[in-house]
RNA sequence: GGCCUCAUAGUUCAAUGGAUAGAACAGGAGACUUCUAAGCUCUUGAUCCAGGUUCGAUUCCUGGUGAGGCCA
């Protein structure tokens, strides 16, 4: 690849100096041309010549165009004979990542802001699987914790059924009301959690059932999305682990007693609480818990969070406290993503005050895309739920606009679906050709198609160094425009011309093979026909 | 009060310290007897404020202002 090779020789001969590879603005520069802008101007005259020494093969000329940049234009022929290899380079040989994502809270159902995380994380680990790393896709279940003493105790009061989440949120709420008439149903609540944790065989057995019905309801919702996890891990199974991890704790030295309860004293942070003063343990506990066992079983290299912007200071503790327990060279990351908000600036919900359901949006989305067609409503609906959250920063709060949303034009998974369809249709025309001669190969709009698909690997790879999937979503929107200009300029199937038939089919499927690919990584589904 | 995210066009979002700040939606105009009009072309319109670092700042630093969140 062009670009890799250029930033792979000049971080090479100017180690200290930051250096820009950019896009000419304009075709009209009369050749295929990548630009490069060097910090230090000066040096600018000797980027020039060291190019035309180490890349004559590569580099047809090369000429300083003023204040620290350097034009340099490619060799046609040499373009031309590796725009069907723009690969995904393989950095991550023999190391493990353990990705973090979803990890909804049983008994409650799924909201618009788990879709983020969801497809977030299935994407990051997409991207690492095709990096090379051995992935691990891990869902963190949020199953333990006093409110299922008072589920529990709501369940014995009310004595319902309880077949779905929904019905489980019922009971909760209403045990709620109840208690700001009855503030003895605190305490019961507190009894059962009591009871569940020692092991009461009647308890045990109302978790199970609430536990693996919600489950169930989660798989559905996966499996519409079409993301799948090698792991799943519930906050409970750590419980019998916590002794041993505060004995731990203690033995390093690290804790502290503070009002009865025990402390983690961390620099530039509030101290990390991992035991109440009337002995319970916390969130912090069971995850410091989770992270030694990943460690241990998995020794990865990587452990990314797809977690809230809200949980930050949480990951925070959690890492200190891992810096001070040496648990080995395992880089921590916590991916954090913002908020989904309302169109007024508020937490996005329904006029009732709950969270909009994930389960909703989809349904909403997908009948959306069917009015157009119904054969391809779920991949055309889903995709574009998915693309509307990937292209964007995942720091910054967004906006739940249903209109946006809603939206199958513009830029949307849509279009690029629409634009693999139609090249796709164009290659199911073509008939007979002849050998491609990639030479023909001149049209403006065929220039900037390749030139720009050499940069892929290079937004992959950056995805994973970033924890971010909107360069990627950028690079796929920007392959299809041109590749739509393309499309609009030349016709191909009518072409006198056999070679130059020939090459742009092979251009095209280049394009095609990248669009599905990239896709696929960013877990969106491409229909042959739209 | 301390910390974390942020602030870009009417709206929703882009932009590893680089050249003329990109898109989409909304508004205005247009092309097509043709490989899928979920498309294409043209057009109106923006970096919160004040300093600093730099050849160069939307980006980095300091201080404000404003929004959301976390902790106490």
């Amino acid at each position: 690849m062009f670009s890799a090779w250029l930033r792979d020789i000049l971080a090479h001969r100017y180690p200290g100096h930051p250096f820009d590879i950019l896009v000419p603005p304009d075709p009209a520069m009369g050749d295929f041309s990548t630009n490069i802008a060097m910090v230090a101007h000066q040096d600018a005259r000797a980027v020039c010549d060291m190019l035309m020494a180490d890349g004559s093969e590569r580099i047809a000329r090369c000429e300083v165009a003023g204040p620290g940049f350097v034009n340099v234009f490619l060799r046609d022929d040499w373009l031309r004979s590796v725009f069907a290899h723009a690969d995904i380079p393989q950095e991550g040989h023999g190391h493990t990542v353990i990705v973090e994502y979803s990890s909804p809270n049983i008994a409650k159902p799924m909201h618009v802001g788990h879709l983020r995380s969801t497809v977030i994380g299935d994407a990051l680990a997409n991207v690492y699987r095709a990096l090379g790393y051995d992935v691990v896709r891990w869902n963190y279940i949020g199953d333990w914790g006093t409110q299922f003493g008072r589920l529990i105790a709501a369940f014995k009061k009310y004595g319902e059924k309880v077949e779905t989440v929904q019905d489980m949120v019922a009971l909760y709420v209403r045990f709620h009301e109840d208690m700001k008439t009855d503030p003895s149903l605190e305490a019961a609540g507190r009894e059962e959690f009591q009871k569940l944790e020692a092991g009461d065989q009647e308890n045990r057995a109302l978790w199970e059932r609430f536990r693996t019905t919600s489950l169930a309801e989660y798989a559905a919702t996966y499996e519409k999305l079409g993301v799948a996890f090698d792991v799943y891990r519930g906050e409970s199974e750590y419980e019998g682990e916590l002794p041993r991890v505060i004995a731990k704790l203690m033995d390093a030295g690290v804790t502290r007693e503070s009002e009865g309860a025990l402390i983690i004293p961390l620099e530039g942070l509030p101290p990390g609480m991992v035991r109440k003063s009337d002995g319970a343990t916390l969130y912090l506990t069971r995850d410091l818990a989770s992270l030694e066992d990943r460690i241990t079983r998995y020794h990865p290299a990587k452990l990314l969070y797809v977690v809230a912007n809200q949980q930050a200071l949480h990951f925070e503790q959690l890492f200190a406290v891992k810096d001070k327990l040496r648990l080995g060279g395992t880089e921590t990351v916590h991916v954090k993503f913002g908020l989904v908000l309302g169109p007024d600036g508020k937490k996005f919900s329904t006029r009732e005050g709950n969270a909009v359901s994930l389960a909703e949006v989809m349904d909403e989305v997908v009948k959306r895309a069917a009015q157009r067609n119904p054969e391809t409503a779920e991949a055309i609906g889903i995709g574009a739920l998915k693309y509307n959250d990937l292209k964007q920063h995942p720091h910054t709060d967004i906006v739940f606009d249903w209109d946006a949303m809603l939206d199958l034009r513009g830029n949307s998974g849509p279009y690029l679906q629409y634009t693999y369809a139609r090249l796709a249709s164009i290659v199911a025309k073509a008939g007979e050709h002849g050998n491609a001669d990639r030479s023909t190969l001149v049209h403006p709009t065929e220039r900037a198609l390749m030139r720009h698909l050499l940069d892929y690997g290079w937004s992959v790879s950056q995805c994973a160094k970033l924890h971010a999937l909107n360069g990627l979503a950028l690079h796929l929107y920007q392959l299809a425009e041109k590749a739509n200009g393309f499309y609009e300029a030349v016709r191909i199937n009518d072409d006198d011309e056999a070679a130059r038939k020939a090459a742009r089919l092979e251009l095209i499927s280049a394009v095609m093979h990248q669009l599905k690919e990239g896709l696929g990584l960013l877990g969106i589904r491409v229909p042959e026909r739209i």
